[in-house]
RNA sequence: GGUCCAUUCGUCUAGUGGUUAGGACGUCAGGUUUUCAUCCUGUUAACAGGGGUUCGAUUCCCCUAUGGACUACCA
């Protein structure tokens, strides 16, 4: 087998997509997988669609979720450069190769023209073609005279290079998740290569690249299998070997129908995007929602692509360990953001609590909350099982740090009966002789009061959760009166008592 | 409209010419937790439809339906 040799080639249009990380990662995959090199090629041909600050968000992006890129712009190698502005100059040979081949021609049609022959055919129900069928009809130096062209060309009239699709030619050719695609070239066009404003379009400039990059395995978004028969045709007319293709199928809607969007994501809050998109039409990332790099990428791994055992849960070597491409499936995998969650919430499981309790100390500290790392610790211990992101942190121990300023009221209603104020300010009295404020220590204190004294256990239990947390959650209660303290605790049930027991 | 692609529980999917069609997320129920959540156990629920081929099709073929992509001097 040839040397892999992979690309990821996205376009600096916006901020990448959840889809192109995907496609990314499977690249990735599959570089790795086989001892072979990932490469990042940014595709700016388009100048009009270019985004400031979106080449620097794919590549922090691939950062983010541990992709590292063997070959590219910051990366350098020995195929660059790596960026396609900076290759303009390469093009234009290739389409003059084409040229004289007689596989390409010159055309002068300006865009209103062809607008206009668009909107005609239109109306008249049909779909224009700038093909075999109306190429000699139209302007261009297969139907002008060589003469006529020349001039054309010398006197500076735009043009574009198209290249002359055969008006009837089957074009076999196989995809590793596909299988084998038949096309007549009769039902394609006379694509163009090579733009007015001097930069070849992707299709030229893909091929070129590929074929110089000594790309084997071009691995893309499924949008791309309707213009492979045009690629097979020029890698053809260039007489250049065929990399392998594979085309992944697309990430659908959570509900609904068509690809997943943005508009998906703001409409059900969940991100489409790795990362925050501060420029513009703002957006959500996966990263400043709390989502654990590794999470996200083994939940994406996972859609559209399975190991075939029940493995769930994949490290980054485990994923390309056990990458294969023929496993990737045919059709589009609707994006599910409950399972993302559930992904995150088993990585944060299997997070020490030392970790956590510094992750968790940032998020304090921006709320103005300073603890003691060692107690922070403690804390998390309580609460971990019981979340998916590190910010859900808070809302389980908000009461840890502050005592309740309200009551749930449906818990006073079902649990503060008439000697409710009474029986806590027996506890208070029974707490206050307690120095070792331990749970192994108030437990089986309080535990052996309410039984020599015959109370139950629920009634006093419930009122009690009630004024230190202020409603019916949270951890075991001496586990929350013992982080807090003794001082607080007696604090709390003062307080609870007055304002309830009015 | 045309071209190409796809179709197993609500979702992600496994799977086979003969299986009780398996797992995960979700849902629901029970248990644990004298709270809530977690957790555990169980439940729920699928081969798009119609024709073939075959002793037998979810599996192979065809048609239909549905969905998707593409149909730019965008990628």
């Amino acid at each position: 087998m040839t040397r892999v040799r992979v690309r990821f080639a996205p376009s600096p249009t916006g901020p990448l997509h959840i889809g192109g990380v995907r496609t990314a990662l499977y690249n990735y995959f599959f570089a790795k997988k086989n001892n072979g090199t990932f490469i990042l090629r940014i595709e700016d041909t388009d100048k009009a669609r270019f985004v400031e600050g979106a080449e620097e968000y794919i590549m922090e992006s691939l950062k983010w979720c541990g992709i590292i890129v063997d070959e590219g712009i910051n990366e350098g190698g020995n195929y660059g450069p790596y960026r396609q502005s900076d290759r303009k100059a390469i093009y234009r040979q290739y389409a003059d190769m084409l040229i004289d081949k007689g596989d390409a021609y010159f055309a002068f049609d300006t865009p209103e023209q062809l607008e206009t022959l668009r909107s005609e055919s239109g109306k008249a129900g049909n779909t224009f073609i700038y093909n075999a069928a109306v190429r000699e009809k139209l302007n261009n130096s297969v139907s002008l005279q060589e003469t006529e062209w020349k001039e054309k060309l010398d006197k500076g009239e735009p043009y574009v290079i198209r290249y002359k699709m055969p008006h009837n030619d089957d074009i076999h050719f196989d995809d590793i998740i596909r299988g084998h695609i038949v096309v007549n070239t009769g039902t394609l066009d006379d694509k163009v290569l090579f733009k007015s404003d001097g930069m070849p379009t992707y299709h030229l400039a893909n091929i070129v690249d590929d074929h110089l990059m000594e790309i084997s395995h071009v691995i893309r978004g499924e949008e791309w299998l309707p213009s492979l028969p045009l690629h097979i045709m020029l890698y053809r007319s260039f007489s250049w070997d065929l990399p392998l293709f594979a085309h992944l199928p697309l990430l659908l809607k959570p509900d609904g129908k068509g690809k997943l969007s943005k508009r998906d994501g703001d409409k059900m809050g969940f991100p489409v995007f790795p990362l925050f998109w501060p420029y513009g039409e703002t957006a959500k990332g996966y990263r400043e929602e709390g989502y654990y790099p590794d999470a996200f990428i083994n939940m994406l791994a996972l859609l559209g692509w399975n190991p075939g055992t029940e493995q769930e849960i994949f490290s980054m070597d485990e994923l390309i360990e056990a990458f294969s491409i023929e496993r990737v499936g045919k059709s589009g995998s609707r994006f599910d953001p409950e399972k993302a969650k559930w992904f995150n919430h088993q990585y944060l499981q299997y997070r020490y609590n030392n970790q956590l309790a510094l992750e968790f100390r940032e998020f304090l500290r921006a709320r103005g909350h300073h603890v003691d790392i060692i107690r922070l610790e403690t804390l998390i211990g309580l609460v971990k099982e019981r979340v998916s992101f590190v910010k859900e942190i808070w809302e389980q121990t908000d009461f840890f740090f502050k005592a309740p300023e309200t009551y749930d009221q449906e818990v006073i209603k079902k649990r503060w009966k008439e000697n409710s104020a009474a029986l806590l300010r027996e506890l208070i009295s029974i707490l206050e002789k307690i120095d070792d404020f331990s749970a192994a220590k108030t437990e089986p204190v309080i535990k052996t009061w309410i039984e020599e004294k015959g109370y139950n256990t629920g009634e006093i239990m419930n009122v009690f959760r009630l004024v230190v947390v202020g409603a019916s959650r949270g951890p075991h209660i001496f586990d929350i009166i013992c982080w807090i303290g003794k001082e607080e605790t007696i604090k709390r049930i003062g307080k609870g008592v007055s304002v309830i027991g009015k």
